[in-house]
DNA sequence: CAATCCAAGTGACAAATGTCACCGATAGGA
DNA sequence: TCCTATCGGTGACATTTGTCACTTGGATTG
């Protein structure tokens, strides 16, 4: 078994290594609990996120309302955070670990300097921004030409993938929240599926069938 | 009255004369008549548009419907070209010319090369993705969270802005489009916002109250 | 054990949106 | 002039989603 920072230098190997031994030289890692805020609106943060182990959460509100954006899992960063740092601004999404994950957290007045000492070093925040900008279209297509059966399902198959296991662990009510309606609703379409044979509801959660 | 080009170099100062002068030397400054596919699904461009004038109009698509995204606006270029660009992939977007437009082509492997030369640049393209990614979180946003009253009255108060005319010239049908929903709804809707004296129908568009 | 809380299920209904069928006006071409 | 295409309007209805009210069952805790 591979260590998880080694892991994440594998696939970062394109910056080179030279800055990689910088970067985990001038950044503090530490470890953080589930459903810590990372990022929340209106706030302006110094330090840039590189997940290495775990997942956070990505999301934007509307008066009580939530929707999920996307997840930064393993050797990914949060480029609003990147954003906020170069442009000063503050954001208007949240993020939310969500689960116990190691985050490297770059200094941003560092990354600043490194872009321009390391040119390679734009290549990953591009690659992140790119990211983002597909999962923020793949979100807004399973909103705008999507039935909340099919977003419920692509949901599901996401936290699956995400979670490792093929119990998925969670209420109907976070579920409601992430996909920004309610609680019965997802209480309906979940029986529903079920009658269709596409999910199981188990004591210990859902089964994607 | 400035001279369409000069406006454009003076707001990009912040990537530095000498690249300014590169740049408008080695690429193509083209006049694009309305309506033109300036980039389509699966295609693969070596060239990155930077719009000079008019408008770019770029909107996602599922089987028949489709959904306006943003706008590309003078000094805006097309980060998805760009994205394609670097990465040698294809876009899941698609890119027409909302007017006639002047657009300035920079061919892609000097954009590459300009890049390294010049760290300037990647302020741009930065700031291109972070506009982006905000578009894209309000596209979103209005999806999600407002009914189609509201999508339809900010659509217009959007498209007032872009034609710099209190006359909105369009159709039902265009509208249902951009907005990704049928005709008789916009006419259904566009009558019930005219009762409530916020829009006003004449011969020659639609005119906000 | 009783009280309480939370997850989930459910029926009834409201509201928003999508769809279908059709009408009337208008403009442009044959 | 007549034909046809496009645009907009409209009623009727289906479907999807949101909301409310209430229930059940399990877990926890005093």
């Amino acid at each position: 078994m591979m260590n998880a920072v080694d892991d994440i230098r594998q696939k970062l190997y394109f910056v080179g290594s030279e800055l990689l031994n910088e970067m985990f030289e001038k950044s503090s890692l530490q470890t953080i609990p589930s459903g810590t805020e990372i990022l929340h609106e209106g706030q302006n943060v110094p330090l840039i996120p590189l997940v290495i182990t775990g997942a956070i959460k990505v999301f934007t509100r509307s008066e009580d309302k939530d929707l999920l954006l996307y997840y930064i899992t393993p050797a990914e960063s949060c480029i609003m955070s990147f954003s906020a740092g170069l442009k000063n601004e503050t954001s208007k999404i949240f993020a939310i670990t969500e689960e116990e994950s190691q985050v490297l957290l770059l200094p941003t007045a560092l990354v600043i300097q490194w872009i321009k000492e390391y040119p390679s070093l734009n290549t990953l925040f591009y690659n992140q921004f790119d990211l983002r900008y597909n999962d923020m279209l793949h979100t807004i297509s399973e909103v705008i030409f999507k039935n909340l059966d099919q977003r419920l399902l692509g949901y599901l198959q996401q936290k699956k993938e995400l979670g490792n296991s093929d119990i998925i662990k969670i209420t109907h009510k976070q579920m409601a929240n992430d996909l920004g309606t309610a609680r019965e609703v997802v209480s309906r379409i979940i029986k529903k599926l079920e009658k269709e044979n596409k999910v199981r509801q188990v004591a210990e959660g859902i089964i994607l069938v």
